[in-house]
RNA sequence: GCUCCCUUCGUCUAGCGGUCAGGACACCGCCCUCUCAAGGCGGGAACACGAGUUCGAUUCUCGUAGGGAGCGCCA
């Protein structure tokens, strides 16, 4: 663990070391993922370190589950860190220290006062218009109270001001006689948050400070402990959250908000990714943006200062982008990941890097792709009753039995092929494209919904093609005798 | 209540004193077409309001309104 003097070696060169210091109280959201995402890229940009922190010092509602919901996250989204996860429940002795020897310096003091004062306190002030805080009522030595353990308060300025040049905001001040002396260390001797944080990103060297915008009014607090500790100072830069759909604060009922669950739906990483870069992020009219270019093009201090809403409609389209644009292969490896999911064999049909670059103009997700190609690995249910009361009409069976067996005939079973024979057949007919293709893709597909004919057929493969063309023929000829 | 922060099309944004206020998603229309898409072309759509500063404000300043966050022995 370096001690805090060694921060000083770091602070001033060009490598930037940041730090994702999520607690483990849930899921991987969108928010911090997007904050983890700039903390990523600015430490990449600069060649420095990015740290992953782990804030579980809230043993009550901090769980295994969460941290490894987080880890997970992270790895999917590919944010991997150089250091860490460096978890604060480890370091316990080491906040110990600190406080000891704040308290030693007389920069921190014990307190007794019970809770129902302070409770009582906080009420009087709020009726009196005023801000609640405590009142320093032990701050110039108390007398221990029997049977009390105290708390360890940080003795704030009472003179002065902070003022500092938030990266995303720019200047922020504000008057000590705002702040209050907050507790640092419960009875019990554990440490609060807003010591912790000094303590680490002082201790781990962290440069840039980049983090929701619910921490700028923390910020003044805790640049009074950086400097009780004689700590240089690092960057702070605050990023605006991340709103619903509607504009509302995001929470469960927006449906998708963790992380994974985008897995779930269908979602490429580098899409998400995308996404969020661009919330609160640009560089002139540029949408699309690789790895590489969100690193060498981002900086922390381009970010907005407004909340952005979460856009599901944007992500599709990007998601879309990335499923056509990708290499297939790399697409087709996440696409597996939902096959065997969704509990269907890859091998009982056409390659998914076939398969990818057919499906990926018509739908929006993985997911969407993977219920889509079931009909290409598995044995036809049934005909859809609309599709095949629409197409598989007595009308139907000249053309169904003329390119059955014009396919049967063929040889080389791929898309330009099938295409010319398709049209052969359509022509021999003299009748348009619509009166074969359609008949021919519900005996295909048994709906009235697939990607162009030829690629339908060759993605459904011979055999199978021509079973189902046999399979719809019969089903026309038992409705023509039903009539 | 107090403190801090925010405000360009429905949404994400460009803009950094003089622009017909640009792009993207979504939406609408047309084209293409074997279905659904994808694609191409085109269209509607925004500077919250009020004062200043200035020859000139979307841009700078101050208010107003609206919104957010914090005010924990949570992080």
């Amino acid at each position: 663990m370096p001690p805090l003097a060694e921060a000083a070696f770091y602070l001033g060169t060009e490598f930037m070391r940041t730090r994702f210091a999520p607690s483990p109280t849930g899921y991987l959201h969108v928010g911090g993922a997007r904050t983890a995402l700039f903390c990523y890229l600015q430490a990449r940009a600069s060649g420095g370190v990015f740290i992953l922190r782990i804030e579980d010092t809230d043993l009550q509602r901090s769980t295994p589950e969460s941290v490894q919901a987080i880890l997970d996250g992270m790895e999917w989204l590919g944010l991997d860190y150089d250091e860490g996860p460096i978890y604060q429940t480890h370091r316990f002795d080491r906040y110990a220290e600190v406080i000891r020897q704040l308290l030693e310096e007389g920069k921190a003091y014990h307190c007794y006062c019970s809770k129902e004062r302070i409770e009582a306190l906080r009420e009087e002030q709020m009726k009196a218009g005023l801000k609640p805080r405590y009142d320093g009522h032990c701050r110039d030595g108390a007398e221990p109270v029997a049977g009390v353990k105290p708390v360890v308060r940080f003795r704030n300025p009472r003179e002065g001001g902070v003022v500092f040049d938030d990266l995303v905001r720019g200047r922020i001040s504000i008057s000590n006689t705002e702040l209050d002396d907050l507790v640092i260390a419960r009875p019990d001797g554990s440490p609060t948050y807003n010591f912790t944080v000094v303590v680490d990103d002082v201790d781990m060297a962290v440069t840039q400070v980049i983090r929701g915008d619910d921490h700028i009014n923390n910020t003044p607090r805790q640049i009074n402990i950086y400097r009780a500790l004689g700590a240089e100072l690092p960057d702070f830069a605050h990023v605006p959250m991340i709103l619903g759909d509607d504009g509302a604060r995001l929470s469960k009922r927006h449906g998708a908000v963790g992380v994974m669950q985008y897995r779930e739906d269908g979602y490429l990483p580098q899409a998400l990714l995308n996404y969020l870069v661009r919330l609160g992020w640009s560089h002139g009219d540029q949408e699309v943006f690789s790895l590489k270019e969100m690193i060498d093009l981002f900086d922390i201090r381009d970010v907005n200062r407004k909340a952005s809403a979460f856009n599901t409609e944007k992500l599709d389209w990007l998601n879309q982008h990335y499923m056509k644009n990708l290499p297939a292969k790399e697409v087709a490896d996440h696409l597996s990941w939902y096959f065997e999911k969704a509990g269907i064999d890859p091998r009982q049909g056409p390659g998914l890097e076939d398969l990818v670059p057919v499906q990926a103009d018509r739908v929006k997700t993985l997911r969407e792709m993977t219920d889509q190609s079931r009909v290409f690995y598995e044995d036809l249910q049934e005909f859809d009753a609309g599709a095949a009361k629409k197409h598989l009409r007595p009308v139907a069976e000249e053309p169904l039995r003329v390119v059955g067996s014009r396919l049967a005939e063929l040889d080389d079973w791929n898309p330009e092929s099938l295409n010319e024979t398709v049209r052969l057949a359509a022509e021999e007919l003299e009748v348009g494209m619509g009166k074969i293709a359609q008949p021919l893709r519900v005996a295909l597909t048994g709906t009235a919904i697939s990607p162009s004919i030829d690629k339908t057929l060759w993605l459904t493969g011979r055999e199978r093609s021509l079973a189902r063309i046999r399979r719809a023929l019969e089903y026309v000829m038992a409705r023509a005798a039903a009539t």
